[in-house]
DNA sequence: CTAATATGTTTTATATTTAAAATATATAGA
DNA sequence: TCTATATATTTTAAATATAAAACATATTAG
């Protein structure tokens, strides 16, 4: 390559570079924003949070219930981590452990009745308040996003082996 | 407006919710993810954290320090978060607190020279993780995203009012 | 079978995080 | 001035979060 053509190529790159870190403060600071908001409501509105709104969704989609360990790998966080949320939500009858027979080790944990009926109630009110809160982005911008964002996600993913 | 014309307008908005909650899931997905690596890596190999890195930045923008609620406005956490951050920063020697004449409740913060040199290393290290991150996203991308992200941004701050 | 290793979970230590109360100081109004 | 209110910050209480250690139970190798 020519000296000239190398040297846009480096400009090119710094664009690139620079375009990213902005897309990422960019990223972080609408997530950010977002969670705040829906933390805020899930409070006023039913006196919970999100990492505990997030183990009942992620336990809604199991019916069966999931291991501790499955839980913490489905949402991504530490094992002790949900320990004490799911504690709380036990205290508050909306989850149970059970035994697991055959591993005397595991613990298998569920929504309740009264667990599955609370989470459905929030669930509606946290869609509509996504929808508000992203309501200037349109079906066809919003599909944009989701494919450009896929694409990072996978080549992240890829790089980082953790799923 | 006809009945079928109605029903056809109720299905594109139900699209569109559906793809926003979509977009929203992958958007919590992405950040949380890049927000972990970040995590990892400033730890391993600066022994720090996200919170401290981002006061840190704060910091290093205004040379002349700010108020600790100045800090705790522009990061948009809590009074009580920041002055935790703080006291630990304070301890590492990297920044420093110091009283503002004519105004014995306040007190300005600011980055020590140590403290501006270690941060430097670290945002050097910081931009590159991060364009390795969102490798895959080409210039344009970004910057296309960036244009829909501020969009939503705009309209989201004008009805929370917070900034 | 027994020892080593792996797996599932909780505990511990430390750091974040928020909301709300407490503290200290400023400012304004009567 | 005196008092009410506002502002700047820290403290407190409760929840969240991680990494690492501890613990209990399984599994596997020899």
């Amino acid at each position: 390559m020519s000296q000239s053509a190398k040297k846009l190529k480096d400009e090119a790159n710094e664009f690139a570079t620079k375009n990213r870190l902005r897309l990422w403060l960019k990223l972080l600071k609408l997530t950010r924003q977002i969670e705040s908001e829906l933390r805020d409501n899930l409070r006023v509105e039913f006196e919970t949070t999100l990492p505990r709104f997030d183990v009942m969704a992620a336990l809604y989609r199991f019916p069966k219930g999931l291991l501790m360990s499955e839980l913490s790998g489905a949402l991504k966080v530490s094992n002790g981590n949900v320990t004490g949320i799911v504690d709380r939500l036990v205290k508050d009858a909306l989850v149970i452990r059970s035994a697991v027979p055959g591993d005397r080790r595991a613990l298998r944990v569920k929504l309740t009745p009264a667990g599955k009926k609370e989470f459905l109630k929030q669930a509606v009110q946290h869609e509509r308040w996504v929808d508000t809160l992203l309501s200037d982005i349109a079906a066809d911008d919003a599909e944009l996003m989701i494919a450009l964002i896929d694409k990072a996600h996978a080549k992240t993913t890829a790089k980082t082996s953790k799923e």
